[in-house]
This record gives structure tokens, sequence and C-alpha cells, in this order.
DNA sequence: TACTTTTGTAATAATATTGTGATTAACTAT
DNA sequence: ATAGTTAATCACAATATTATTACAAAAGTA
């Protein structure tokens, strides 16, 4: 079974995002749509796409300046469609962090090939991006290693996935379920004390007493919570 | 001093190569110009650019076909640059291996905005050079040979491959599919056991116990990292 | 074509990780 | 203080993944 490849569309004109929708639904992509800029960027940390489709003409915000937003914050492709179509805004767009600029009306056809070497370029590229860092901690996705107090530890996946959940959302208190559904690596039916065995285990290895816990705290009833401390 | 890039011109038409070779220079980048494409994989041979701008109209040989042999062969980026503006042809051309597809005629600054674009992505991009050094390991492409501890394995292609792909980017850990992807010499539709097999043999190759790896290292459930040792 | 080499597949053996259940410790509320 | 509830830990079982082997298929060569 292949695994269907999602596409954020950001567009206001709503059929134009319709009939582009249809059209990549065809081509078997799986497609969301957005018109609201801040939704995008709330959209973006719910769930990873593979490609953005950007119109720059939005509602309360430039098309530009979220292009710029995204691209601080995330490596993943964006190709702008766009009636502008004068060469200073495709070059703008493109130094904003675009990866391409289709000028409005564009043929399908070149747009599903545009995509395709977008996709082609991403499967070969190391996400630099999705790295973390603070005094104590240290983790780059792309070694897929977490570094505590400067030394490497050894994490199993699921160890893994779940440090790394905490280190982003520090504070945040998360349930045992959120954590079953939000890990890789975790089988998403397995029993809640599982969760617990793993802060066991991750505890040991950042010697932690779970009596006085610096990191892990457990949120009676419902799960943990990872402490900030400054 | 910084280094300045590489650009390949592959242009039929000298008034518009040099024009363009003039632009580009002054903007600061290096240039060489070919226009028979023989050469032109002669000189990839030779020397590595950073980009290739690929006029598709060339003596002796479509530039597509040209484009497809280059993306046989090397990762470079392509921007192929052509008169010929329809739909059919810009798939045609980004099918083939092309990275972006410049409708000509063109103005200078979207084209250098482009390159940039390419150089940007290029960055982010797995390491796919031609030699390597470090203490244990001497890895030269052209000889196609890799010499561990002084002494000249051998090895298959697929092996070459896979084993040039991890030195080339130590401690990143690369999924079964990636691996299938980037390596030349692997069938693309080839079972993710197959990784597993090559690495054995690598294992062997090298001397390594899996069990105590100095070398590689598999990451349950995703793949291999090949460890950074100093 | 026939031969050689390489690559991929499938089976199974070896291994590591994860989950479970029991037990103990800690906490909460009465 | 005490009963009841929840968390922490341990050891082991269940599960999932990797390693290896032998063989088949494919690719390359002469």
């Amino acid at each position: 079974m292949k695994e269907k490849i999602d596409i954020l569309i950001v567009e206001d004109d709503i059929d134009l995002s319709d009939l582009l929708a249809s059209y990549l639904i065809s081509s078997d992509y799986t497609v969301d749509i957005l018109n609201n800029p801040l939704k995008v960027l709330a959209q973006l940390e719910e769930k990873s796409y593979k490609i953005i489709l950007l119109d720059l003409s939005l509602p309360k915000m430039d098309g530009l300046v979220l292009c710029e937003l995204i691209r601080k914050k995330y490596t993943i492709p964006i190709i702008i469609m766009s009636a502008r179509d004068n060469v200073s805004d495709k070059v703008l767009g493109l130094e904003k962090g675009a990866d391409d600029y289709l000028p409005k009306p564009f043929d399908t056809r070149e747009l599903i090939a545009r995509i395709q070497v977008q996709l082609r370029r991403a499967n070969n590229s190391v996400n630099t991006n999705e790295t973390f860092e603070d005094h104590e901690f240290k983790c780059d996705k792309t070694t897929m290693k977490i570094c505590f107090k400067d030394k490497p530890l050894d994490l199993t996946v699921a160890e893994f996935g779940v440090l790394k959940l905490f280190l982003l959302n520090r504070g945040i208190v998360f349930s045992r379920e959120q954590i079953l559904d939000s890990v890789d690596g975790m089988n998403w039916s397995s029993g809640d004390r599982s969760i617990d065995v793993i802060i066991s285990r991750l505890r040991t290895k950042l010697n932690e007493n779970p009596r006085e816990p610096k990191y892990f705290e457990s949120v009676r009833g419902i799960g943990y919570r990872m402490m900030q401390n400054e």
C-alpha cells in the first residue's frame, strides 16, 4: 500500500482551489485547502505536508510575508502560484524562500510536473530544520540523536519520540493517550501503562529521581509534563 | 576569501551564452561554456560544477537526451533554458530530470533568482561529492574505489553507492527508501530488505560485528546510520 | 548464447524493543 | 491515620525488526 502525498493549497479563490484540488486528488494526492494565512501556520503545526501551493493574494496577510514565515520554520517545498507575473515579483518570491514561482494562469500538467520535481528533490534532502537546542538538550532529527549535557543519549525509537515530543513542547501536559497517538514507534493500541514505563526508562537515562523531578513531572490522573527549567 | 561558484552553460548560440556569461561573472560566479553535448559529459568528469544551465537546441544530440544522461549520473541541479515554450516540452524536461525550466527569452534577474533557489536547495541536500578521505576511508569516484585502512575494498556498484552515501553523510539516518532512491546501481523498486543485505555484505567486508558496530548502526524501524568515530 | 557476477527475495535465526502484569511506593481525600 | 487510587519499577513475555544464509533472477560480458 503506497502512502498518499499530502499537499496544502493556500488560495483565496474558491473556484480555483476546488478545481485544483480535484485535479490533484485524481492524480492520487491528498489535499487540504486554506485561505486564512494565520490558520496556515497553525495547520502546519498540526499536520506535516509534503508541499505547499501558495497563492499570493490572501486576506489579512500578504502571501510573501506568509512565505517568509513558513520558510523560517520549515524546509517544506513551497510553490507560489500567482497572477502577478512581473520579474520583480518572481525574484522577490524566490528570494523569500519559495522553491518555484508559477504565473497564473498555468496548465495543470505543468504544475504536476513541478510538484514532482520538488518531491524528487525533497526526498534526497536532509532536513536540517527540525532541530532543537537548549542548555542541556540538543536534538537533531536528521541524526535522530539527542544529546544531553553534551553526551549523546542512547535511545530507542519510542524513547526518542517521547523525549522529542516533550522537548518541543515544554510545559505542556500530555495525556497518555495523546502521547501514544503522536509518537512514532509506539503502538497506538498499547495500554496506558506503557507510557509510564517509557518515562521511567527515560528518567533512568537522564539520572532523574521521580521524587524530585527535574524533567518529567507526572500529572496525576492525566499524564506527564516536561518542566521548564531555565 | 569566498569561493566562487562554478556554473556550466550549455548553449549553442554564442551571442546569448557570452551575454549570459558576462552577466553571471559580474554577479561573481565563474562560468564555463560548452556547446557540444559529448564534451559536456567529458567535462563533468573533469570538473565539478554547482549548477548547469542547459539549452535544448544543440548540435548532435537533443538537449533532453543530454539532460537525462546527466541526471542518470549526477545529482547536480539543471536549469533548462529553452525557446520551446509549450506545456509538453516543459513537462518533458522536468520529467527528464531538470530542476527548473525557464522559457526564453527571460529576464536575467529571474535566472539569477532561480539559480539561487537551486543552490540554496543543493546546500541542504545529500552530499554527493566525488572524493572523500578520513583516517580509515579513502573514496575516489573516478576509479570507483574505496580504500579501507589503505587496502582497496572489492565492492560491487551497489555496495559502493551505499558506502559512499554513508561516508559522505556520516551521522545522518537514512531510511531504506531514501537509500534506494539515492544510490545508483540499486533498483528503485526493490524491497526494503535488500538494503539489509547490502549492509550485511558491507559489514562483512569491513569486518564489523553488528552487535558492536563501529560503522553501520541500525536504527530500528527506520534504516541505518554511519557512526561518527573520530 | 553461455558464462559470470551482481542483485533481490524469501525463509529463518538471532536480537532488541516494547508492552504487560505484579508488586511496591507515593499521593489524595476523607 | 487510613483506605483508595495512581504512579514507579521490575522482570518477563509478546512482538517487531534486523541479520544472515542460500538460492533465484537479472544484468552484464565474452
